[in-house]
Parts: structure tokens; C-alpha cells; sequence
DNA sequence: ATGGGGGCCTGCCGGC
DNA sequence: TGCCGGCAGGCCCCCA
């Protein structure tokens, strides 16, 4: 599910409840979610401080005082939800248990945050903070659309040459971290580019182009909490808004927006994912 | 090296 | 009301 600004939005949602502070326990109700959880996972995360909480890509990174880092991804259908009041301020109930809450960190704060996941694409693991870029997970990553080391240069080099449709071209985490099905297919309406056109037959300035639209794409939907269609909420239980905003995702069969275009989104299922385009503008 | 497809899981929705 | 097929935001791995 979570693309890059689905889970920007969480890291923001959580860090009033777990950046500067201490996991009291860590409770883990199963040995793994898409792979095994790391030995003595539980063990290694009580009384850690979280000192820091990062995003890389689709992935969070709590940086702990043991000096190791927690990585969490949420896979298609992952949740962060806080309970619970970190300041203390107020009489506050934890909501019970629910099927998948899958690991629950209980801060010394008296927040709780739990991670629910029914799909189990999601993912933990704690590696030496040193290490982390190393990690494997992390290691093969394309740079982040929203950092410094994204641009017209990087993108235009990427694609030169490829023969794969340019839809898959930015969905390839090597290529730039972080978009997926949903911001790939907005990127490429607001670009005009087809999402079937081979990656290397799109002309120099037209690659270029994409990146400020990839950065403004993303920036408005962080800026809206991120896209809710089945799963996505925020660490605090509020939906994201910005599937209101979509242009043509899910929108086959409906209006075009584009001024003066009287086609409808077509969509068309590419190495078994869907792809929502214009076809009339979209080429 | 590159590109395409399968598979991992559960839940939900529409059709019969 | 119930069953079944299809579909879902990700990503690793295998094969050609």
C-alpha cells in the first residue's frame, strides 16, 4: 500500500510518540511478517531509546541509543497506530487488541504504538546503525525524488536505452526510491507520457520534465496526509485525502480532467499491475 | 544485464 | 445468505 508520502506521513505521526523516547517493552506476537523477525528482536529493542526516526524510500528508520536501527516497511497493507497520550496529560484508554497487531511497542511515555498488518508484506529488522546503508533492502535504492541527488541529469541517464515501458521505469526502486503504482501513474499524466511508451523513446526534455512533477506530486500528497483507499491511516487513525486529488488513478471509464479533453481513463494492466491514463493526453 | 512473471498473504467486493 | 473469482498501494526471486 504505503508509497513514499504514506509513509512520510506516519514517520511525522509517530515521532511525537516515539522520537526521544524510551521503549518500555516490546511486544512481539509472531516470529516473523514477510521474513523472520531478527534473533532476539524483542530483547534488542526494550530499553533502547529511539533517538532518532528517519525515511528512506518506502521504509522508516528508528535510529536507537544501542546503536542499532530498527527498519520498518509496511508492505501493501501495514498500519502505525499510537495509543495512548505521550504527554500524560490526560486519562486515556488503549483500544483492544486487534487480529494482526503484530508487534506493539509500549513507550515509557505511555504512548503505545502498534503495528497491524493482515497481508504480512511488511518487514522488520534491526541492523548496526553504522551499517544500515549497507543493508540490503537499502543498498540497491535509487535516490531520493525529494533530495538533492535527484535530477534532470540522473532521471535522463536512467532512461537512456531501456526498453522497458517508462511506467515500470519509474517504478523501479533503482531508478528513484519511493513511487509506486499510485504516484506513478499521477507523475505520468501530468508529464504526458504514456505509461507504455518504451523508456528509452521519450525525448531528453520530456524525462526531464518529470522530475519537478514527481517532487510536486509527492509534496502535495504529503502535504494531504497521503492517499486512503482500502488500508492507509495515519499513526494517529485519520484518513489520508489526496485520493480526492487523483487525475487518473482508479478512474477508468471517467471524465478525463484535462481542459478541453473529452477522452475518459483507460486502463491497461502492465506485468499484472494497472495502469490509469488519458489516452488522448497521455502519449 | 535486462525484462517479465510468479508468489507471498488476507480482506473485500461484485456477480451468480 | 453463501461461495467464488478477481483485485489490491510492494518487492524479492527466478527464468529466459
Amino acid at each position: 500500500m504505503p508509497e513514499l508520502p504514506e509513509v512520510e506521513t506516519v514517520r511525522r505521526g509517530l515521532i511525537p510518540a516515539m522520537e526521544g523516547a524510551v521503549i518500555a517493552h516490546a511486544q512481539v506476537n509472531r516470529p516473523d511478517l514477510r521474513w523472520p523477525f531478527p534473533e532476539r528482536m524483542a530483547e534488542r529493542l526494550t530499553g533502547a531509546r529511539v533517538e532518532r526516526l528517519r525515511r528512506r524510500s518506502k521504509y522508516i528508520l528508528a535510529d536507537l541509543s544501542s546503536g542499532e536501527t530498527l527498519l520498518i516497511h509496511l508492505g501493501m497493507s501495514g498500519r502505525m497506530l499510537i495509543s495512548g497520550d505521550p504527554l500524560g496529560q490526560f486519562v486515556h484508554q488503549h483500544p483492544a487488541a486487534q487480529k494482526h497487531d503484530h508487534v506493539v511497542f509500549h513507550m515509557e511515555n505511555g504512548a503505545r504504538v502498534t503495528f497491524n498488518d493482515p497481508r504480512r508484506f511488511g518487514a522488520m529488522d534491526l541492523m548496526v546503525t553504522d551499517d544500515a546503508p549497507a543493508h540490503k533492502l537499502l543498498a540497491a535504492l535509487g535516490p531520493e525524488p525529494l533530495g538533492n541527488d535527484f535530477h534532470e541529469a540522473i532521471l535522463v541517464a536512467a532512461f537512456k536505452g531501456r526498453n522497458t515501458p517508462a511506467k515500470s521505469a519509474l517504478l523501479d526502486q533503482r531508478i528513484v526510491a519511493g513511487l509506486g503504482n499510485i504516484y506513478v501513474c499521477e507523475t505520468l499524466f501530468r508529464a504526458g507520457i504514456s505509461p507504455k511508451r518504451k523508456a528509452g523513446r521519450i525525448a531528453a526534455p520530456r524525462v526531464a520534465a518529470m522530475v519537478p512533477i514527481i517532487r510536486t506530486v509527492l509534496e502535495e500528497a504529503i502535504e494531504a496526509g497521503g492517499s486512503s483507499l482500502r488500508d492507509f491511516r495515519q499513526a494517529d487513525g485519520e484518513l489520508g485525502y489526496f485520493q480526492h486529488s487523483f487525475d487518473v488513478y482508479g478512474r477508468e471509464g471517467q471524465p478525463c480532467r484535462s481542459e478541453g479533453c473529452t477522452a475518459t481513463i483507460a486502463r491497461v494492466v502492465q506485468s499484472g499491475r494497472s495502469s490509469f491514463y488519458c489516452p488522448n493526453c497521455q502519449r
